[in-house]
Formats: C-alpha cells, sequence, structure tokens
DNA sequence: AACGACGGCAACCGCACGTAG
DNA sequence: ACTACGTGCGGTTGCCGTCGT
C-alpha cells in the first residue's frame, strides 16, 4: 500500500513549535478551520508537515484543552480504565475530558506507572505482582479472574464500539440516502433497519433483552433515552441471569453472573472455576473476535452523539463519570490517593498540589505490608464495581 | 560552579484503518 | 478491487529543566 510519507521534504521543519508557529498555525485554523492537514501547512505559510500541524492542534493548541496538574479523580479514572482497557489512550481520554491521549500517556509514563509499581501491582496487568505468594490462599486466582474479567470488559467494549460505529455508518447512509430509511428529522433511529442484521451480525444475533419486541435490535430501541446497549444486558445481577445476547462474539452462553456479582463482595463471588474453565475458549474467541481495537468509548459516545443527537445519550458519557466517580467515592482511589499523600508525605509534597481535591485519601493507609494485598482486593473490587454499577438501564451501559 | 543523572513532556515515527476516487 | 490519501493511534525519542553530587 503506497503511502506517502508526510515528512520526508526537505525544508520542512521538525521539532519544538515557536510560539509564531503557533500563532499561525492558530489563526489559521480559527479563521478556516483546519480543512485537510496536508494541504494546511503551505496554506498557514507553515515550514511544517501537515501531521505535524494536526499534532500541535490536537495536542496543545486546541482551546479545549485542559493544561497541568491530573487531579486525583483524574489519576483514579486513568487507573481504573486502563485496567479495562490498556494501553488505549484515545479511549481513556474520552473521559478526561480537555485532555489529550498523549497527555494521559505521558501521564501514566511518567506517573501512574511508577506509583502501580510502587504498590506492587504490575500496571500492565494490574495484578499484584506478588501473585505466587498469594496462591495459596486463593487470591491468586481471584486477581487472575479479575484480570479475566477485565479482559472480556474491554473485549466487550471493543464489540459495543463496533456496534456504534456500524450504527454511524447507517447514520451517515440516513444522511446520504434519506429516501432509502425513514426519515428521522429527530434524527433518533426510530425506524428499524433490515441492513443492521446484515451488515452487524451481532446486532441481528439478537440483543435478547434490546431487541425482545422490537424486531430490529438495538436500533429500534428508540434513542429517547431507553437505548440498551447489547453489553448492557450484561446486568450482573446475581439473581437474574443475564442475558448475554451477543452472539455475534459466542458469549451468549457465558456463565456471566458468575463473574459479576462478585465485585463487592470479593470473597464469594468470583468466578467458579470450572465455569472459566468451561468457558474458556469462548473468552479468547469473543476477544479475539474483537479485532478492532482501535475502537473505544469516543467512538460509542460521539458517534452516537454524531448519529442520532439525541440529548438523551450526551448522558452516556456522564454516565461513565459517574460511575467512575461513585466508585471512587467508595473507596477505590483512597488506595492510590493514599498512596499519593504518603509519596507526598515523603517526597516534601511535591504533588500535594494535587487538586487538592476531593481529600477522600483519609482512610486509606495503604502501601506498608499487610495492608498489601487488602489493597489490591480493594483495587479489583473496585474495578470491578465501576463494570457493575453499570446499570442495565443505562442507555448506554 | 560544574557536571551527570534523572524526570517530565512535547513531538516524532510508523503502522493501521477508513474512505474517496 | 485497487490505490492513494487522510487521519487515528500507540510507541518512542530527544530536549530541557531540576536535582544531587
Amino acid at each position: 500500500m503506497g503511502r506517502s510519507p508526510c515528512c520526508d521534504k526537505v525544508g520542512l521543519k521538525k521539532g519544538p513549535w515557536t510560539p509564531e508557529e503557533d500563532q499561525k498555525l492558530l489563526a489559521y485554523i480559527e479563521e478556516h478551520g483546519h480543512g485537510s492537514w496536508r494541504a494546511l501547512p503551505a496554506k498557514a505559510g507553515l515550514q511544517r508537515c501537515g501531521k505535524s500541524c494536526r499534532l500541535r492542534w490536537t495536542n496543545y493548541l486546541r482551546p479545549d484543552i485542559k493544561r497541568g496538574k491530573f487531579s486525583v479523580q483524574e489519576e483514579q479514572t486513568i487507573i481504573q480504565l486502563h485496567a479495562l482497557l490498556g494501553n488505549r489512550w484515545s479511549a481513556i481520554a474520552t473521559h478526561l475530558p480537555k485532555r489529550t491521549d498523549n497527555e494521559i500517556k505521558n501521564y501514566w509514563n511518567t506517573h501512574l506507572k511508577k506509583r502501580l509499581t510502587k504498590m506492587g501491582i504490575d500496571p500492565v496487568t494490574h495484578k499484584p505482582k506478588n501473585d505466587a505468594l498469594l496462591s495459596s490462599d486463593g487470591q491468586s486466582k481471584n486477581a487472575a479472574n479479575l484480570s479475566h474479567m477485565a479482559q472480556w470488559e474491554s473485549a466487550r467494549l471493543e464489540a459495543e464500539a463496533r456496534l456504534v460505529r456500524e450504527s454511524k455508518l447507517r447514520s451517515r447512509s440516513f444522511q446520504q440516502h434519506p429516501a432509502g430509511f425513514a426519515p428521522s428529522a429527530s434524527a433518533s433511529a426510530s425506524t428499524s433497519d433490515p441492513g443492521v442484521s446484515k451488515s452487524a451480525p451481532w446486532i441481528s444475533g439478537g440483543w435478547t433483552k434490546s431487541s425482545e419486541g422490537n424486531s430490529g435490535g438495538i436500533l429500534n430501541t428508540g434513542f429517547s433515552g431507553d437505548l440498551e446497549s447489547p453489553t448492557s444486558t450484561l446486568t450482573f445481577s446475581e439473581n437474574a441471569p443475564p442475558v448475554m445476547c451477543s452472539t455475534g462474539l459466542g458469549l451468549s452462553s457465558m456463565p456471566i453472573t458468575e463473574f459479576v456479582g462478585t465485585s463487592s463482595t470479593s470473597e464469594t463471588g468470583i468466578i467458579k472455576e470450572e465455569g472459566d474453565s468451561t468457558h474458556l475458549p469462548e473468552y479468547k474467541e469473543a476477544i479475539e473476535n474483537s479485532l478492532s481495537f482501535t475502537t473505544n468509548l469516543q467512538d460509542m459516545s460521539m458517534s452516537i452523539e454524531t448519529a442520532w443527537t439525541s440529548e438523551s445519550l450526551r448522558a452516556n458519557n456522564a454516565h461513565v463519570n459517574n460511575v467512575i466517580g461513585n466508585v471512587m467515592e467508595e473507596g477505590f482511589t483512597n488506595l492510590l490517593l493514599s498512596d499519593s499523600m504518603d509519596q507526598s508525605l515523603s517526597e516534601g509534597g511535591k504533588e500535594s498540589e494535587n487538586s487538592g481535591g476531593s481529600g477522600d485519601g483519609g482512610e486509606g493507609g495503604s502501601g506498608s505490608g499487610s495492608d498489601c494485598y487488602e489493597d489490591n482486593k480493594n483495587y479489583w473490587n473496585n474495578i470491578l464495581n465501576l463494570v457493575n454499577s453499570s446499570p442495565s438501564d443505562s442507555p448506554m451501559f
């Protein structure tokens, strides 16, 4: 595939941007929008490649960027989402308004990763590093299961994002071929679309819950507030079996409940080993089937917003943030916060400016010795809380 | 004061993906 | 179906300021 290098032209400047360059770029974009990035430098009178301009704009000049220290809440959000999504910074950035993925990535690499390591948690797997030591009391199993859960959740998010992306495409078709679809002045996607089942097998497979009573699947649910995410049917109810209809992912029979109920009762609800092993291939398949790991939560929220522009959908992101916020209030972040504070104390309050916010670091007291396991347990419990507390009646989750 | 080590961060690089022609 | 282009994304690099010796 031919792909012309963008910066191989001689005479193009690289390296740090000067205020003059910034000014030029800013002025041009404010007046004309960025349009084609490749064409922009010439038009704006910059000796830069388009890519460089784009990066400068998205990571630095954009007016809606918040700079400066990350708040404790932001830190916690990053860690939690990283546990679920891995190094998908753009997805994580979705839930940190005004922060760029690059900034988050840098912050993770320079601060949070180290902090987790210091806490004895593997920043990659988010598992306790002393897994082996814990194995005797079964904690390693728990940790593995929790990690497994996170992996699965990651795949789930991927699938959901794909669904939305698919819907986005449909939305474009709406705009381009309005005659071919029921007109939707309110863009509320209130129509059924036979094409859905063809293009999105996981939809056609039926989100049992969401498609019940509306044959068109998810898109039929009407987005006036009762949009049912396919995966939102993953209710995490300990009583009612979850209606996992991700047939496209081969997950329909997965014993999700067994995973799910565990978040709040760390000791009891952990995945049953037999269930886990039984469905391991399905998990694997589910994850592997989520081919497009480029999708992210931003895709979900943004594409829905652009696709249907329903106010109710705007709550999706807000909800996620609320969930995260709730989790934080419940103490997960105390762990890190306390660590943060420990660090502050030990390092002379280097990070004490940390948004002074939510001084909820009170009861934490992590970090030392015997508390380590407890902390890690809480850590994972709260990650699961994040997932579990996504209400089934949420438009998005 | 000079020097090296280290950390933080902006920017670059290259791959992947979507899309238009 | 193929190709070129535009863009998104994550990993990496390199500059610069700060700190310790």
